[in-house]
DNA sequence: TACCAGGAGAGCG
DNA sequence: CGCTCTCATGGT
C-alpha cells in the first residue's frame, strides 16, 4: 500500500489532455501556466501532462487515486477503441487532427446539469455559466496554499432551494426553470440518477428524457460522458453539420436519418467517434488544422 | 447589424 | 409526423 501523498504521476502516452479537457465535454477546466487547475467530485486537482506522463496535485494527502484512474479512464487502452472506428476519409482526418483525444467519465449530475444549461451556448458561455453557479452555490473546497479559493458543483438539493430568478442571475435565461425543475426532481427523489446508470442504454435514455429540459441530445451526452455508453452519439449542430458535410453532401437528410447512420456506421465506439469528429470540427473552423 | 451558439418544448396543419 | 417559433444572452 502506497503512503498518502499530495502528488502522483501516472505514466501515460496517447492523452491530449489539453484537447480532452477543451473539447466541450468538461466545462471547469482552466489552463493555468503549464497545468490545468479544475475540481473532481470534492477535490481541487491540479494536472500536469507532458508526452509520457501525467502528474496530479490535490489539496490533500491521498492514499486511494482511483477516482482520479476513473474519471481520466487512465486504464482504457486509446488504440483499441481507435481500431473500432471506420476506416474511411472523414474519421482518418479527424482521428489524424485529434491524436490523443480522450473522453472522461463524469459524474452523472455535474454533466445533466451542465448539458442542461448548454442549449443554444457557446462554450465559453457555458463555461461562465457553470462557473457562476459553482461560485454562488457550491461547496467551499480545501485548496493548497496560495491558489485561488474554489467551490464543488452544487449538489441538486442546493439547487432545488433555490428560485429561478436567482439562477436566472447566472446568466442562463430561459434554461433556468429547466435546471430548476430537473434538480427538484432528483432532490426529491422522485428521479434516481443512480439507477439510471444501471438500465439499458435505450431505457436509461427515455427515462433521461422524462426530465425537463432533457431532450435526445442531452440525455445521449449524459449516457456518453458519465454513465460510460460508448455507444451513445450526441448530434448537435456541429456533428449535424459534420455528418452532413463529410458524410451525405448535397442531400436533403433528417435527423432521425442521421442518427440511424451513426448508430450503424461507427461501431461499438461510436460516441467516441463522434466526439472526434465534434472536435476536428472545431478545430477547422479555428483554422488549427491543415485541409489537405 | 444580423446571425449563430454542444436544444427543448409547444403549437400548428 | 414534420415544420416553425420562442425561449436569454453573448460572441463574431
Amino acid at each position: 500500500m502506497m503512503a498518502a501523498a499530495r502528488t502522483r504521476m501516472f505514466p501515460m502516452r496517447d492523452y491530449d489532455l489539453a484537447a480532452t479537457l477543451t473539447s466541450g465535454q468538461v466545462f471547469r477546466w482552466q489552463r493555468h501556466e503549464s497545468g490545468w487547475i479544475g475540481v473532481i467530485g470534492k477535490r481541487w486537482v491540479r494536472l500536469q501532462a507532458d508526452p509520457s506522463s501525467i502528474v496530479a496535485e490535490t489539496a490533500e494527502p491521498v492514499a486511494d487515486w482511483g477516482w482520479l484512474a476513473d474519471y481520466l479512464q487512465l486504464e482504457l487502452d486509446l488504440k483499441t477503441v481507435l481500431r473500432t472506428f471506420p476506416d474511411d476519409e472523414p474519421m482518418r482526418a479527424a482521428l489524424t487532427a485529434c491524436r490523443g483525444l480522450r473522453l472522461l467519465r463524469q459524474d452523472p449530475w455535474e454533466c445533466l446539469a451542465s448539458f442542461i444549461l448548454s442549449s443554444t451556448k457557446q462554450i465559453p458561455q457555458i463555461r461562465q455559466i457553470v462557473s457562476l453557479l459553482c461560485e454562488r452555490y457550491g461547496e467551499a473546497l480545501a485548496v493548497p496554499e496560495g491558489r485561488a479559493p474554489t467551490c464543488a458543483f452544487p449538489a441538486a438539493a442546493r439547487l432545488a432551494q433555490a428560485s429561478e430568478g436567482e439562477l436566472r442571475a447566472c446568466k442562463m435565461g430561459f434554461r433556468a426553470p429547466f435546471l430548476l425543475a430537473t434538480a427538484r426532481k432528483i432532490a426529491g427523489g422522485e428521479f434516481d440518477l443512480g439507477r439510471v446508470q444501471t438500465l439499458p442504454v435505450e431505457a436509461a435514455r427515455a427515462e433521461l428524457m422524462t426530465l425537463p429540459g432533457v431532450g435526445r441530445k442531452i440525455a445521449d451526452c449524459v449516457l456518453l460522458f458519465a454513465c460510460g455508453c460508448s455507444h451513445a452519439f450526441p448530434v448537435d449542430v456541429w456533428v449535424q453539420k459534420a455528418l452532413r458535410q463529410l458524410y451525405f453532401p448535397r442531400q436533403r437528410v433528417r435527423l432521425p436519418r442521421l442518427h440511424q447512420f451513426a448508430a450503424s456506421h461507427f461501431g461499438p465506439n461510436a460516441g467516441y467517434a463522434q466526439q472526434y469528429l465534434f472536435h476536428y470540427m472545431r478545430l477547422l473552423r479555428k483554422r488549427q488544422v491543415c485541409l489537405s
